[in-house]
DNA sequence: GCCGTAACTTAGAATTGGCTCG
DNA sequence: CGAGCCAATTCTAAGTTACGGC
């Protein structure tokens, strides 16, 4: 079965004085263990019915006294329904536009001029981003001003025609003010407005699914604003218009208390399809595509999705040489749809690339993955810096994200990329007899579940686990252990090219630490001085007192030379993580119970791993994986 | 097969908030 | 106790995949 079993009272032996104890009782465990079991012995009794119920017991990696578990009967249908019973309360929806006080003015070609409500609402969007680079661009001004202009009154429209000729400044000081005001706000304030949103939080932040409680990921409608694409996108700037309550799908439970729409409003249609996992969509006025509020990572329906999802990728584990070897025999394969799949699965096995879906043109950033992949983005090398067969990547992938490799390949796999190039232009397709629906079709057929993407996770899960067994000294320190784990992190990172922007202070921040450092070395040789002045005095007078003197000596050397290593190791860890972002691989790819194995084997806290919001996201794996896990 | 749509995962940037240091 | 810094959290764009209709 998919879940694993049973695992009883295991929170009994956990120690309970963790620095940050927390504790989430959600059910009592004899009334819980009693519904479980006559469940299950309805089940058993009736075989057609349509829900299977498993048993999955969680605790959490917090400490939990005995007498109560944190367990949850869960339920897993077979039927494709998602859920049976769902309840909320429904989005929170954008504040509503705030006109500008009068003294703060806008100017036309140096003249002042008074906006109308809307006109003014779309001109602070642009105001509010004037400091950032997006307002230099031509095409976000184009798209802005054009949106603009649609929301202008008749006058407004034949007055305004030059995006030149606006001065937003003062609106844009108006609001640097406010935020710098929010800042100087008094605790008191502070407190208060942290009591309102918790307030928010609680009544529309979560949802009953079936028998849980659960934390809503996003419950927030979008406000309006400017469209930020990622890369040259040709829609950047275009005004992403208020969502209300009449664009509002709800999705919920028949026999649930129905969310209500804002007093004199109502929703677009209230549906109740339990083969789905969304509680609200609208529909997004940039792309027409569908926006969603969905749960958050630490509720059970996201939850068993990720574990489901690394264990597809721990089967792949298993057939991947059979699959390793059938592509490298399809390299020769008379026919040129195959030897084109078997070379885009290469790359996509070897270098973790994405499957690269066709993209409308026009409509986004030009970006490609794998299986889109065009001429103009490979080069050839047939020698090169003492290599034979050499290719060279350079694109842009997702997000806009440069993907630069030189990578040496099998000379089959050199002669067959030479062929697929032949007569063909710059801007014509690498493969031009694929695409990513025949790439998963066959994937398909090599293993159940298997697409493209599982092997980004498995390369990315195995990886890390290799790395830490490589990378993983037994003597270390906990601080150099954790290097190690985050640099086995970072070859995740790396071969999944997660980068990440310089940090803006990147430079200040590095010299800062190092500030520290040399401090440190200073502290230390003093306290080493001191040390040696104290052995003398006790070689001198022999007496207990410098003897004592010696050990405090000793000690604070101990702990300097700790301290010093720390901040050695900090200083590492973060030159070494400039441009890499670690986060996205440990979310999204590292099968979580590597990690938490580690931790168990080596005794290092998983607080030093996961922080609060991952400890929940991979609750399932906290509880579940001992320190020999193998992925 | 082809195409459009829906649903869901994955992504880096922006913002927030809490802690440390002077 | 306030400023500055960094980690955590939030935000929402941008991917992948499944599927239904032709």
């Amino acid at each position: 079965g998919f879940y694993p079993s049973p695992k009883h009272n295991k929170s009994s032996k956990r120690e309970c004085d963790d620095e940050e104890f927390e504790y989430k009782p959600k059910k009592v465990k004899t009334e819980n263990d009693k519904k479980a079991k006559k469940r299950k012995q309805e089940y058993e009794e009736d075989e057609d019915d349509e829900v299977c119920y498993f048993f999955f017991f969680l605790h959490m990696n917090f400490c939990i006294p005995p007498q109560v578990l944190l367990a949850w009967e869960e339920e897993r249908y077979t039927d494709g329904s998602k859920w049976r019973f769902l309840e909320h309360k429904g989005p929170v929806f954008a504040p509503p536009y705030e006109p500008l006080p009068d003294n703060v003015r806008f100017f036309y070609d140096g003249k002042n001029m008074k906006l109308s409500a809307p006109a003014e609402e779309v001109a602070t969007f642009f105001a509010k981003m004037l400091d950032h680079e997006y307002t230099t661009k031509d095409i976000f001004r184009k798209n802005f001003f054009k949106d603009w202009r649609k929301e202008m009154t008749p006058e407004e429209k034949s007055k305004l025609t030059d995006l030149n000729k606006c001065n937003f400044s003062e609106m844009n000081e108006y609001f640097k003010a406010q935020s710098e005001a929010k800042k100087q706000m008094s605790k008191e304030e502070k407190q208060k407005i942290k009591e309102e949103n918790e307030r928010v939080l609680q009544e529309y932040g979560y949802c009953i699914m079936d028998n849980h409680k659960e934390r809503i990921g996003n419950f927030r409608i979008e406000p309006p604003g400017l469209f930020r694409g990622r890369g040259d996108h040709p829609k950047m700037g275009m005004l992403k218009r208020r969502i209300r309550p009449e664009d509002i799908i709800i999705n919920c439970s028949k026999d649930s208390k129905q969310p209500k729409p804002p007093p004199g409003t109502r929703w677009k249609e209230v549906r109740h399809d339990n083969k789905v996992t969304w509680l609200v969509s609208w529909t997004e006025n940039i792309q027409g595509s569908i926006k969603y509020i969905m749960l958050n990572p630490s509720s059970r329906i996201k939850g068993e999705k990720d574990w489901q999802k690394y264990e597809t990728a721990r089967r792949l584990k298993k057939c991947v040489d059979r699959i390793r070897a059938q592509y490298r025999d399809d390299w020769k394969s008379k026919e040129m749809r195959i030897r084109q799949r078997a070379v885009a699965l290469y790359f996509i096995d070897k270098l973790a690339l994405r499957a690269g879906n066709e993209k409308e043109e026009g409509e986004t950033a030009d970006t490609v993955g794998c299986c889109s992949l065009r001429v103009e983005h490979i080069k050839l090398y047939p020698k090169i810096d003492e290599q034979e067969y050499v290719v060279e990547f350079d694109f842009l992938g997702k997000d806009s994200i440069r993907y630069y490799n030189k990578i040496p390949v099998e000379k089959r796999v050199f002669k067959n990329l030479q062929l697929f190039l032949e007569n063909k232009q710059p801007e014509d397709d690498l493969f031009d007899r694929l695409n990513t629906s025949i790439l998963n079709k066959h994937l398909q057929e090599l293993m159940d579940g298997l697409t493209a993407k599982v092997f980004r996770t498995y390369n990315a899960s195995i990886t890390l686990q290799q790395q830490l067994k490589e990378l993983t000294c037994p003597d270390d320190s906990i601080p150099a252990k954790i290097l190690s784990y985050n640099r086995a992190n970072r070859a995740v990172a790396i071969l999944c090219n997660h980068q990440r922007a310089p940090p803006k202070t990147f430079e200040k921040s590095m010299q800062n630490l190092q500030t520290k450092i040399d401090e440190k070395q200073k502290q230390l040789s003093t306290a080493r001085k001191q040390l040696k002045t104290a052995k003398a005095d006790h070689k001198a007078s022999h007496d207990d007192k410098s003897k004592k003197a010696v050990e405090v000596k000793r000690k604070a050397v101990q702990r300097i030379e700790e301290q010093l290593m720390k901040l050695q190791v900090q200083a590492t860890d973060r030159e070494e993580n400039k441009q890499i972002a670690l986060g996205t691989s440990k979310l999204n790819y590292l099968d979580p119970r590597i990690s938490v194995a580690w931790c168990k084997k080596w005794g290092i806290p998983v607080e030093k791993i996961y922080n609060k919001t991952q400890r929940e996201k991979f609750a399932w794996a906290i509880d579940m994986a001992e320190d020999d896990y193998e992925f």
